[in-house]
RNA sequence: GGAGGUAUACCCAAGUUCGGCUGAAGGGAUCGGUCUUGAAAACCGACAGGGGUGUCAAAACCCGCGGGGGUUCGAAUCCCUCUACCUCCUCCA
Protein backbone atom coordinates (compact mmCIF):
# COMPACT_ATOMS: atom_id res chain seq x y z
CA UNK A 1 0.00 0.00 0.00
CA UNK A 2 1.08 3.70 -0.73
CA UNK A 3 1.57 6.31 2.11
CA UNK A 4 -1.47 8.47 1.60
CA UNK A 5 0.52 11.78 2.34
CA UNK A 6 2.93 10.90 -0.36
CA UNK A 7 0.02 10.72 -2.44
CA UNK A 8 -1.53 13.99 -1.77
CA UNK A 9 1.93 15.83 -1.72
CA UNK A 10 3.58 14.15 -5.09
CA UNK A 11 0.45 12.86 -7.14
CA UNK A 12 1.49 13.38 -10.73
CA UNK A 13 5.42 11.83 -9.87
CA UNK A 14 3.56 8.67 -8.00
CA UNK A 15 1.38 8.17 -11.07
CA UNK A 16 4.52 8.75 -13.70
CA UNK A 17 6.78 5.92 -11.87
CA UNK A 18 3.75 4.05 -11.72
CA UNK A 19 3.00 4.41 -15.38
CA UNK A 20 6.07 2.55 -15.73
CA UNK A 21 5.28 -0.49 -14.75
CA UNK A 22 2.50 -0.56 -17.83
CA UNK A 23 -0.41 -1.52 -15.66
CA UNK A 24 -3.28 0.22 -15.46
CA UNK A 25 -3.45 2.20 -13.00
CA UNK A 26 -6.76 4.46 -13.96
CA UNK A 27 -8.33 3.49 -10.24
CA UNK A 28 -5.76 5.81 -8.83
CA UNK A 29 -7.66 8.74 -10.36
CA UNK A 30 -9.86 8.54 -7.67
CA UNK A 31 -7.81 9.31 -5.26
CA UNK A 32 -7.04 13.10 -4.89
CA UNK A 33 -11.10 13.55 -4.94
CA UNK A 34 -11.89 10.93 -2.44
CA UNK A 35 -8.58 11.93 -0.09
CA UNK A 36 -10.13 15.53 -0.01
CA UNK A 37 -14.04 14.63 0.62
CA UNK A 38 -12.59 12.65 3.30
CA UNK A 39 -11.14 15.56 4.84
CA UNK A 40 -13.88 17.58 4.44
CA UNK A 41 -16.13 15.57 5.82
CA UNK A 42 -13.42 14.83 8.87
CA UNK A 43 -13.42 18.81 9.69
CA UNK A 44 -16.91 18.82 10.04
CA UNK A 45 -17.77 15.76 11.96
CA UNK A 46 -14.71 16.70 14.09
CA UNK A 47 -16.59 19.99 15.00
CA UNK A 48 -19.69 18.23 16.00
CA UNK A 49 -18.22 15.79 18.49
CA UNK A 50 -16.23 18.32 20.31
CA UNK A 51 -19.69 19.79 20.84
CA UNK A 52 -21.33 16.88 22.17
CA UNK A 53 -18.11 15.89 24.20
CA UNK A 54 -18.54 19.21 25.52
CA UNK A 55 -22.41 19.39 25.79
CA UNK A 56 -22.61 16.20 27.57
CA UNK A 57 -20.10 17.03 30.50
CA UNK A 58 -22.45 20.40 30.71
CA UNK A 59 -25.96 17.48 31.00
CA UNK A 60 -23.92 15.48 33.21
CA UNK A 61 -22.74 18.48 35.67
CA UNK A 62 -26.82 19.87 36.07
CA UNK A 63 -27.75 16.46 36.69
CA UNK A 64 -25.74 16.14 39.38
CA UNK A 65 -26.63 19.64 40.51
CA UNK A 66 -30.48 18.65 40.27
CA UNK A 67 -30.95 21.10 37.46
CA UNK A 68 -33.55 20.31 34.09
CA UNK A 69 -31.07 19.60 31.67
CA UNK A 70 -33.53 18.85 28.93
CA UNK A 71 -33.29 21.80 26.30
CA UNK A 72 -29.66 20.72 26.26
CA UNK A 73 -30.71 17.66 25.52
CA UNK A 74 -33.10 17.68 23.04
CA UNK A 75 -30.65 19.99 21.03
CA UNK A 76 -27.86 17.46 21.16
CA UNK A 77 -30.03 15.21 19.42
CA UNK A 78 -29.76 16.66 16.48
CA UNK A 79 -26.23 16.96 16.59
CA UNK A 80 -26.06 13.26 17.04
CA UNK A 81 -28.13 13.03 14.13
CA UNK A 82 -25.64 14.84 12.36
CA UNK A 83 -22.52 13.16 13.66
CA UNK A 84 -24.11 9.60 12.15
CA UNK A 85 -24.97 10.91 8.98
CA UNK A 86 -21.35 12.22 8.26
CA UNK A 87 -19.61 9.53 10.10
CA UNK A 88 -21.84 7.09 7.36
CA UNK A 89 -20.62 8.48 4.58
CA UNK A 90 -16.94 8.90 5.97
CA UNK A 91 -17.37 5.07 5.99
CA UNK A 92 -18.27 5.00 2.41
CA UNK A 93 -15.40 6.96 1.31
CA UNK A 94 -12.77 5.69 3.93
CA UNK A 95 -13.81 2.08 2.16
CA UNK A 96 -13.59 3.67 -1.76
CA UNK A 97 -10.02 4.79 -0.71
CA UNK A 98 -9.02 1.74 1.03
CA UNK A 99 -10.35 0.06 -2.92
CA UNK A 100 -8.02 1.93 -4.54
CA UNK A 101 -4.98 1.79 -2.41
CA UNK A 102 -5.16 -2.13 -2.22
CA UNK A 103 -4.85 -2.54 -5.89
CA UNK A 104 -2.31 0.32 -6.57
CA UNK A 105 0.75 -1.75 -7.49
CA UNK A 106 4.44 -0.51 -5.62
CA UNK A 107 6.57 1.88 -7.00
CA UNK A 108 9.44 0.47 -8.69
CA UNK A 109 13.15 1.93 -7.57
CA UNK A 110 14.93 4.23 -8.83
CA UNK A 111 17.89 1.64 -10.22
CA UNK A 112 15.20 -0.09 -11.29
CA UNK A 113 15.85 -0.75 -15.38
CA UNK A 114 12.62 1.19 -17.38
CA UNK A 115 10.98 -1.77 -19.49
CA UNK A 116 7.75 -3.01 -21.45
CA UNK A 117 8.24 -6.82 -20.96
CA UNK A 118 10.11 -9.78 -19.67
CA UNK A 119 12.19 -8.91 -22.86
CA UNK A 120 13.69 -5.55 -21.05
CA UNK A 121 14.97 -7.57 -17.79
CA UNK A 122 18.80 -6.91 -17.21
CA UNK A 123 20.79 -10.30 -16.89
CA UNK A 124 23.63 -8.90 -14.12
CA UNK A 125 25.47 -12.26 -14.22
CA UNK A 126 25.75 -15.62 -15.20
CA UNK A 127 27.39 -18.71 -12.94
CA UNK A 128 28.50 -21.75 -13.89
CA UNK A 129 29.26 -23.68 -17.32
CA UNK A 130 26.37 -25.20 -18.80
CA UNK A 131 26.96 -29.03 -19.36
CA UNK A 132 27.67 -30.37 -22.65
CA UNK A 133 26.49 -33.99 -23.36
CA UNK A 134 28.05 -36.69 -25.41
CA UNK A 135 24.47 -38.19 -25.47
CA UNK A 136 20.73 -36.44 -26.16
CA UNK A 137 20.16 -35.03 -22.61
CA UNK A 138 16.37 -36.37 -21.63
CA UNK A 139 14.34 -33.88 -19.83
CA UNK A 140 13.83 -34.54 -16.02
CA UNK A 141 10.59 -36.11 -16.34
CA UNK A 142 11.91 -39.13 -18.16
CA UNK A 143 15.22 -39.46 -15.91
CA UNK A 144 12.84 -39.22 -12.89
CA UNK A 145 10.09 -41.38 -14.24
CA UNK A 146 13.10 -44.31 -15.83
CA UNK A 147 14.47 -43.97 -12.40
CA UNK A 148 11.32 -44.97 -10.29
CA UNK A 149 11.93 -41.63 -8.08
CA UNK A 150 8.86 -39.56 -10.15
CA UNK A 151 5.57 -40.30 -10.41
CA UNK A 152 3.49 -37.97 -12.73
CA UNK A 153 0.37 -40.74 -13.66
CA UNK A 154 -0.42 -42.08 -10.36
CA UNK A 155 -0.55 -38.40 -8.63
CA UNK A 156 -2.56 -37.53 -11.55
CA UNK A 157 -4.87 -40.64 -10.70
CA UNK A 158 -5.15 -39.80 -6.53
CA UNK A 159 -5.25 -36.26 -7.05
CA UNK A 160 -5.49 -34.70 -10.47
CA UNK A 161 -3.08 -33.01 -12.98
CA UNK A 162 -0.34 -30.86 -11.63
CA UNK A 163 0.63 -33.06 -8.74
CA UNK A 164 3.66 -35.59 -8.13
CA UNK A 165 4.43 -38.57 -6.15
CA UNK A 166 8.34 -38.58 -5.24
CA UNK A 167 9.50 -42.07 -4.12
CA UNK A 168 12.54 -44.14 -2.95
CA UNK A 169 15.73 -41.82 -3.51
CA UNK A 170 13.58 -39.02 -5.12
CA UNK A 171 11.86 -38.41 -2.08
CA UNK A 172 14.80 -38.98 -0.75
CA UNK A 173 16.39 -36.11 -2.45
CA UNK A 174 13.76 -33.48 -1.92
CA UNK A 175 14.30 -34.08 1.65
CA UNK A 176 17.62 -33.94 1.42
CA UNK A 177 17.63 -30.68 -0.23
CA UNK A 178 15.11 -29.14 2.17
CA UNK A 179 17.71 -30.14 5.02
CA UNK A 180 20.33 -28.84 3.23
CA UNK A 181 18.90 -25.61 2.67
CA UNK A 182 17.66 -25.04 6.12
CA UNK A 183 20.96 -25.87 7.26
CA UNK A 184 23.05 -23.57 5.28
CA UNK A 185 20.86 -20.64 6.05
CA UNK A 186 20.85 -21.44 9.67
CA UNK A 187 24.05 -22.25 10.50
CA UNK A 188 25.70 -20.25 7.96
CA UNK A 189 23.59 -17.33 6.72
CA UNK A 190 22.41 -16.31 10.21
CA UNK A 191 18.40 -17.31 10.09
CA UNK A 192 16.21 -18.29 12.31
CA UNK A 193 14.56 -21.66 11.35
CA UNK A 194 10.75 -21.49 11.28
CA UNK A 195 7.21 -23.88 10.24
CA UNK A 196 4.86 -22.00 9.23
CA UNK A 197 1.12 -22.56 9.29
CA UNK A 198 -0.07 -24.13 5.55
CA UNK A 199 -3.36 -21.89 5.90
CA UNK A 200 -3.63 -18.50 6.19
CA UNK A 201 -6.70 -16.14 6.90
CA UNK A 202 -7.39 -13.02 4.53
CA UNK A 203 -6.12 -10.62 6.56
CA UNK A 204 -3.06 -12.61 6.16
CA UNK A 205 -3.44 -12.61 2.57
CA UNK A 206 -4.11 -8.82 2.40
CA UNK A 207 -0.82 -7.96 4.49
CA UNK A 208 1.25 -9.34 2.03
CA UNK A 209 -0.35 -8.38 -1.03
CA UNK A 210 -1.90 -11.57 -2.69
CA UNK A 211 -5.35 -10.23 -1.74
CA UNK A 212 -7.11 -8.16 -2.98
CA UNK A 213 -6.44 -8.27 -6.67
CA UNK A 214 -4.93 -12.26 -6.84
CA UNK A 215 -7.94 -14.39 -5.17
CA UNK A 216 -8.10 -16.25 -8.02
CA UNK A 217 -4.73 -17.35 -7.75
CA UNK A 218 -4.31 -19.31 -4.43
CA UNK A 219 -6.76 -22.15 -2.93
CA UNK A 220 -9.48 -21.03 -0.67
CA UNK A 221 -11.27 -23.33 2.42
CA UNK A 222 -14.24 -22.10 1.83
CA UNK A 223 -15.97 -23.73 5.00
CA UNK A 224 -13.28 -21.45 7.06
CA UNK A 225 -12.49 -18.66 4.74
CA UNK A 226 -8.74 -19.95 5.16
CA UNK A 227 -6.24 -20.18 1.59
CA UNK A 228 -3.41 -22.56 1.43
CA UNK A 229 -0.54 -20.60 0.93
CA UNK A 230 1.21 -20.12 -2.05
CA UNK A 231 4.29 -19.16 -0.08
CA UNK A 232 5.86 -18.89 3.04
CA UNK A 233 6.10 -15.56 2.54
CA UNK A 234 2.58 -15.02 3.92
CA UNK A 235 2.70 -16.43 7.49
CA UNK A 236 6.36 -15.79 7.76
CA UNK A 237 6.08 -11.86 7.35
CA UNK A 238 2.62 -11.70 8.98
CA UNK A 239 4.20 -13.15 11.81
CA UNK A 240 4.83 -9.15 13.03
CA UNK A 241 1.62 -8.02 11.45
CA UNK A 242 0.09 -5.03 13.99
CA UNK A 243 3.48 -5.18 15.65
CA UNK A 244 6.09 -2.47 16.93
CA UNK A 245 9.65 -4.13 17.24
CA UNK A 246 12.69 -2.86 18.74
CA UNK A 247 15.21 -1.02 16.18
CA UNK A 248 18.14 -3.33 18.03
CA UNK A 249 15.82 -7.03 16.71
CA UNK A 250 16.96 -5.49 12.95
CA UNK A 251 17.30 -7.10 10.95
CA UNK A 252 15.47 -10.31 11.64
CA UNK A 253 15.50 -13.01 9.44
CA UNK A 254 13.62 -15.82 9.13
CA UNK A 255 14.24 -19.21 6.65
CA UNK A 256 10.91 -21.33 6.19
CA UNK A 257 10.28 -24.09 5.06
CA UNK A 258 7.04 -25.09 3.51
CA UNK A 259 5.04 -26.75 1.47
CA UNK A 260 3.29 -24.34 -1.39
CA UNK A 261 -0.34 -24.73 -3.67
CA UNK A 262 -1.03 -22.34 -5.99
CA UNK A 263 -4.10 -22.46 -8.06
CA UNK A 264 -2.17 -21.60 -11.42
CA UNK A 265 -5.32 -20.27 -13.06
CA UNK A 266 -4.43 -18.77 -16.24
CA UNK A 267 -1.76 -20.74 -16.69
CA UNK A 268 -3.56 -23.65 -18.54
CA UNK A 269 -1.05 -25.68 -21.06
CA UNK A 270 2.27 -24.03 -19.66
CA UNK A 271 4.80 -25.69 -18.37
CA UNK A 272 1.87 -28.94 -18.48
CA UNK A 273 4.48 -31.62 -18.25
CA UNK A 274 6.99 -32.51 -15.29
CA UNK A 275 7.95 -30.34 -11.91
CA UNK A 276 8.36 -27.00 -13.03
CA UNK A 277 4.79 -26.00 -12.53
CA UNK A 278 2.76 -27.59 -9.96
CA UNK A 279 -0.02 -27.07 -7.70
CA UNK A 280 1.54 -28.08 -4.62
CA UNK A 281 5.41 -27.96 -4.55
CA UNK A 282 8.18 -27.25 -1.74
CA UNK A 283 10.07 -24.15 -1.06
CA UNK A 284 12.66 -22.92 1.06
CA UNK A 285 12.02 -18.98 1.58
CA UNK A 286 14.04 -16.26 3.08
CA UNK A 287 11.74 -13.11 5.12
CA UNK A 288 13.72 -9.92 6.07
CA UNK A 289 12.44 -7.44 8.41
CA UNK A 290 15.47 -4.57 7.85
CA UNK A 291 15.36 -1.13 8.65
CA UNK A 292 14.52 1.52 5.72
CA UNK A 293 17.95 2.74 5.34
CA UNK A 294 19.67 -0.75 5.02
CA UNK A 295 16.70 -2.51 2.80
CA UNK A 296 18.63 -2.34 -0.38
CA UNK A 297 22.22 -3.52 0.69
CA UNK A 298 19.85 -6.59 2.37
CA UNK A 299 18.47 -7.03 -0.66
CA UNK A 300 22.06 -7.68 -2.54
CA UNK A 301 22.60 -9.97 0.93
CA UNK A 302 19.38 -11.79 0.50
CA UNK A 303 20.05 -12.90 -3.19
CA UNK A 304 23.85 -13.94 -2.36
CA UNK A 305 21.98 -16.00 0.00
CA UNK A 306 20.00 -18.30 -2.16
CA UNK A 307 22.69 -17.94 -5.00
CA UNK A 308 25.04 -19.56 -2.71
CA UNK A 309 22.67 -22.47 -2.68
CA UNK A 310 23.01 -22.70 -6.47
CA UNK A 311 26.74 -22.43 -6.04
CA UNK A 312 27.10 -25.35 -3.74
CA UNK A 313 24.81 -27.45 -5.74
CA UNK A 314 27.15 -26.64 -8.82
CA UNK A 315 23.98 -25.45 -10.69
CA UNK A 316 24.95 -22.97 -13.64
CA UNK A 317 22.19 -20.40 -13.16
CA UNK A 318 22.28 -16.40 -14.08
CA UNK A 319 21.06 -13.48 -12.56
CA UNK A 320 18.47 -11.20 -13.74
CA UNK A 321 17.21 -7.23 -12.78
CA UNK A 322 13.90 -7.39 -13.26
CA UNK A 323 12.68 -4.61 -15.32
CA UNK A 324 9.92 -2.08 -14.57
CA UNK A 325 7.06 -4.48 -16.38
CA UNK A 326 8.20 -7.63 -14.81
CA UNK A 327 7.95 -6.71 -10.72
CA UNK A 328 5.33 -8.17 -9.59
CA UNK A 329 2.00 -5.89 -7.75
CA UNK A 330 4.56 -5.63 -4.67
CA UNK A 331 8.09 -5.29 -5.11
CA UNK A 332 9.98 -1.99 -5.50
CA UNK A 333 12.90 -4.27 -6.96
CA UNK A 334 13.67 -8.09 -8.10
CA UNK A 335 16.32 -9.96 -8.92
CA UNK A 336 15.21 -13.52 -10.10
CA UNK A 337 17.84 -16.33 -9.98
CA UNK A 338 17.48 -18.29 -13.22
CA UNK A 339 18.74 -21.91 -13.38
CA UNK A 340 19.98 -23.35 -16.23
CA UNK A 341 17.36 -26.63 -18.01
CA UNK A 342 19.37 -28.34 -20.22
CA UNK A 343 16.09 -30.57 -22.05
CA UNK A 344 14.53 -27.26 -22.71
CA UNK A 345 17.82 -25.57 -23.61
CA UNK A 346 17.17 -22.57 -21.47
CA UNK A 347 17.20 -20.66 -18.29
CA UNK A 348 14.20 -20.85 -15.71
CA UNK A 349 12.82 -19.20 -12.93
CA UNK A 350 13.89 -21.40 -9.24
CA UNK A 351 14.37 -17.93 -7.19
CA UNK A 352 12.90 -14.63 -6.39
CA UNK A 353 14.13 -12.04 -4.71
CA UNK A 354 12.79 -9.14 -3.93
CA UNK A 355 13.06 -5.84 -1.63
CA UNK A 356 9.13 -4.92 -0.83
CA UNK A 357 9.95 -1.39 0.73
CA UNK A 358 7.55 -0.13 3.31
CA UNK A 359 4.71 -1.65 0.54
CA UNK A 360 4.10 -5.04 3.20
CA UNK A 361 4.70 -3.60 5.96
CA UNK A 362 2.24 -0.65 5.58
CA UNK A 363 -0.82 -3.16 4.51
CA UNK A 364 0.46 -5.76 7.30
CA UNK A 365 1.35 -2.42 10.10
CA UNK A 366 4.36 -4.17 10.90
CA UNK A 367 6.41 -0.79 12.60
CA UNK A 368 9.61 -0.62 14.42
CA UNK A 369 11.22 2.32 16.80
CA UNK A 370 14.63 3.53 16.71
CA UNK A 371 14.68 4.69 20.71
CA UNK A 372 12.07 3.71 23.87
CA UNK A 373 10.25 6.88 23.19
CA UNK A 374 10.67 7.23 19.58
CA UNK A 375 7.72 7.21 16.77
CA UNK A 376 6.94 3.90 15.89
CA UNK A 377 8.11 3.76 11.92
CA UNK A 378 7.52 0.88 8.60
CA UNK A 379 10.10 -1.23 8.60
CA UNK A 380 11.31 -2.40 5.26
CA UNK A 381 10.51 -6.31 4.06
CA UNK A 382 12.14 -8.26 1.71
CA UNK A 383 11.45 -11.83 0.71
CA UNK A 384 13.76 -14.32 -1.34
CA UNK A 385 13.24 -18.62 -2.35
CA UNK A 386 16.33 -20.24 -0.93
CA UNK A 387 15.24 -22.30 -3.17
CA UNK A 388 12.09 -23.59 -4.88
CA UNK A 389 12.94 -27.24 -3.78
CA UNK A 390 10.93 -28.81 -7.31
CA UNK A 391 12.59 -26.99 -9.33
CA UNK A 392 16.04 -27.48 -7.68
CA UNK A 393 15.22 -31.29 -8.13
CA UNK A 394 14.10 -30.84 -12.28
CA UNK A 395 17.70 -28.76 -12.29
CA UNK A 396 19.54 -31.38 -10.64
CA UNK A 397 18.06 -34.11 -12.66
CA UNK A 398 18.31 -32.67 -15.98
CA UNK A 399 22.09 -31.08 -15.48
CA UNK A 400 23.59 -34.23 -13.28
CA UNK A 401 22.44 -36.66 -15.81
CA UNK A 402 24.45 -39.54 -16.89
CA UNK A 403 24.60 -41.62 -19.71
CA UNK A 404 23.34 -44.49 -18.47
CA UNK A 405 20.62 -42.97 -16.65
CA UNK A 406 21.51 -42.25 -13.45
CA UNK A 407 22.34 -39.40 -11.99
CA UNK A 408 25.41 -38.14 -10.11
CA UNK A 409 24.92 -36.19 -6.74
CA UNK A 410 26.47 -32.79 -5.55
CA UNK A 411 29.18 -33.20 -3.27
CA UNK A 412 27.26 -31.40 -0.40
CA UNK A 413 24.08 -33.32 -0.92
CA UNK A 414 25.78 -36.79 -0.32
CA UNK A 415 25.72 -36.72 3.70
CA UNK A 416 21.89 -36.42 3.19
CA UNK A 417 21.29 -39.44 0.54
CA UNK A 418 23.03 -41.72 2.83
CA UNK A 419 26.55 -41.39 1.33
CA UNK A 420 25.65 -42.22 -2.05
CA UNK A 421 27.23 -41.19 -5.27
CA UNK A 422 24.34 -41.74 -8.07
CA UNK A 423 20.84 -42.23 -7.82
CA UNK A 424 20.82 -45.25 -10.02
CA UNK A 425 17.33 -47.35 -10.98
CA UNK A 426 16.18 -48.91 -7.81
CA UNK A 427 16.74 -52.58 -8.21
C1' G B 1 -19.23 -31.03 18.59
C1' G B 2 -21.58 -29.67 23.88
C1' A B 3 -21.45 -26.38 28.52
C1' G B 4 -19.36 -22.32 30.94
C1' G B 5 -15.85 -18.27 31.45
C1' U B 6 -12.34 -14.34 30.03
C1' A B 7 -10.50 -10.02 26.86
C1' U B 8 -8.71 -2.82 30.16
C1' A B 9 -2.38 0.58 28.43
C1' C B 10 4.72 -3.03 27.88
C1' C B 11 3.09 -6.79 31.95
C1' C B 12 -0.21 -7.64 36.22
C1' A B 13 -4.67 -5.51 37.69
C1' A B 14 -9.19 -2.14 39.76
C1' G B 15 -13.44 -0.13 37.57
C1' U B 16 -18.63 -3.16 34.56
C1' U B 17 -23.62 -4.27 40.07
C1' C B 18 -26.96 1.14 39.76
C1' G B 19 -24.03 4.65 32.19
C1' G B 20 -21.99 10.83 33.66
C1' C B 21 -16.17 14.93 38.32
C1' U B 22 -12.63 7.16 35.19
C1' G B 23 -9.95 11.29 28.80
C1' A B 24 -9.21 4.86 33.22
C1' A B 25 -6.92 3.66 40.26
C1' G B 26 -2.88 0.66 42.08
C1' G B 27 1.49 -2.40 41.37
C1' G B 28 5.55 -4.15 38.32
C1' A B 29 8.77 -3.29 34.30
C1' U B 30 11.12 0.66 31.57
C1' C B 31 13.47 5.52 31.10
C1' G B 32 15.74 9.98 33.60
C1' G B 33 17.78 11.68 38.25
C1' U B 34 19.65 11.68 43.66
C1' C B 35 22.82 8.66 46.63
C1' U B 36 27.38 5.25 45.61
C1' U B 37 34.32 4.05 43.89
C1' G B 38 30.80 1.11 40.83
C1' A B 39 26.38 -1.56 41.40
C1' A B 40 22.12 -3.08 44.24
C1' A B 41 18.59 -1.08 47.53
C1' A B 42 16.08 3.29 48.82
C1' C B 43 14.13 7.89 47.33
C1' C B 44 12.48 11.69 43.50
C1' G B 45 10.54 12.35 38.55
C1' A B 46 8.42 10.61 33.65
C1' C B 47 5.38 6.86 31.80
C1' A B 48 -1.55 6.13 26.71
C1' G B 49 -0.10 4.53 23.34
C1' G B 50 -1.12 4.73 18.60
C1' G B 51 -3.68 6.91 14.67
C1' G B 52 -6.30 11.04 12.28
C1' U B 53 -7.54 16.32 11.10
C1' G B 54 -4.72 20.71 11.36
C1' U B 55 -0.12 23.73 11.02
C1' C B 56 5.99 26.29 8.43
C1' A B 57 6.00 24.32 13.23
C1' A B 58 2.64 24.28 17.05
C1' A B 59 -1.78 24.87 19.66
C1' A B 60 -6.41 22.86 19.45
C1' C B 61 -9.65 19.08 18.25
C1' C B 62 -11.27 13.89 16.92
C1' C B 63 -10.73 8.47 17.68
C1' G B 64 -9.26 5.10 21.47
C1' C B 65 -10.88 -0.23 27.40
C1' G B 66 -10.21 -7.44 21.82
C1' G B 67 -12.78 -6.10 16.39
C1' G B 68 -17.43 -4.33 14.18
C1' G B 69 -22.36 -2.44 14.91
C1' G B 70 -26.45 -0.51 18.06
C1' U B 71 -29.14 2.16 22.25
C1' U B 72 -28.28 7.11 24.64
C1' C B 73 -27.45 14.10 25.26
C1' G B 74 -23.44 10.80 27.17
C1' A B 75 -20.86 3.84 26.97
C1' A B 76 -14.93 0.43 29.64
C1' U B 77 -19.93 0.06 31.90
C1' C B 78 -26.30 -1.65 28.52
C1' C B 79 -27.70 -4.61 23.78
C1' C B 80 -26.27 -7.38 19.17
C1' U B 81 -22.38 -9.66 16.48
C1' C B 82 -17.51 -11.47 15.32
C1' U B 83 -12.63 -13.07 16.87
C1' A B 84 -9.01 -14.98 20.17
C1' C B 85 -7.89 -17.35 24.66
C1' C B 86 -9.14 -20.40 29.21
C1' U B 87 -11.85 -24.58 32.00
C1' C B 88 -14.79 -29.05 31.81
C1' C B 89 -17.13 -32.86 28.70
C1' U B 90 -16.83 -35.34 23.87
C1' C B 91 -13.65 -36.71 19.83
C1' C B 92 -8.69 -37.31 17.98
C1' A B 93 -2.81 -37.83 15.67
Amino acid sequence: MLDRKVLRTDFEGVKEKLAMRGEDISELDKFPGLDDRRRELLAKVEVLKAERNEVSQKVAEMKRNKEDADELVLKMRKVGEDIKAYDSELNEIEEQLDYVLMRIPNIPHESVPVGDSEDDNVEVLKWGETPEFSFEPKPHWEIGTDLKIIDFERAAKVTGSRFVFYRGMGARLERALINFMMDLHQDENGYEEMLPPYLVNRASLTGTGQLPKFEEDAFLIEKEDYFMIPTSEVPVTNFYRDEILNADMLPKAFAAYSTNFRSEAGSAGRDTRGLIRQHQFNKVELVRFVKPEDSYDELEKLTGHAEKVLQLLELPYRKLKMCTADLGFTAAKKYDLEVWIPAQNAYREISSCSNFEDFQARRANIRFRREAKGKPEYLHTLNGSGLAIGRTVAALLENNQQEDGSVLIPQVLRPYMGGKEYITAAE
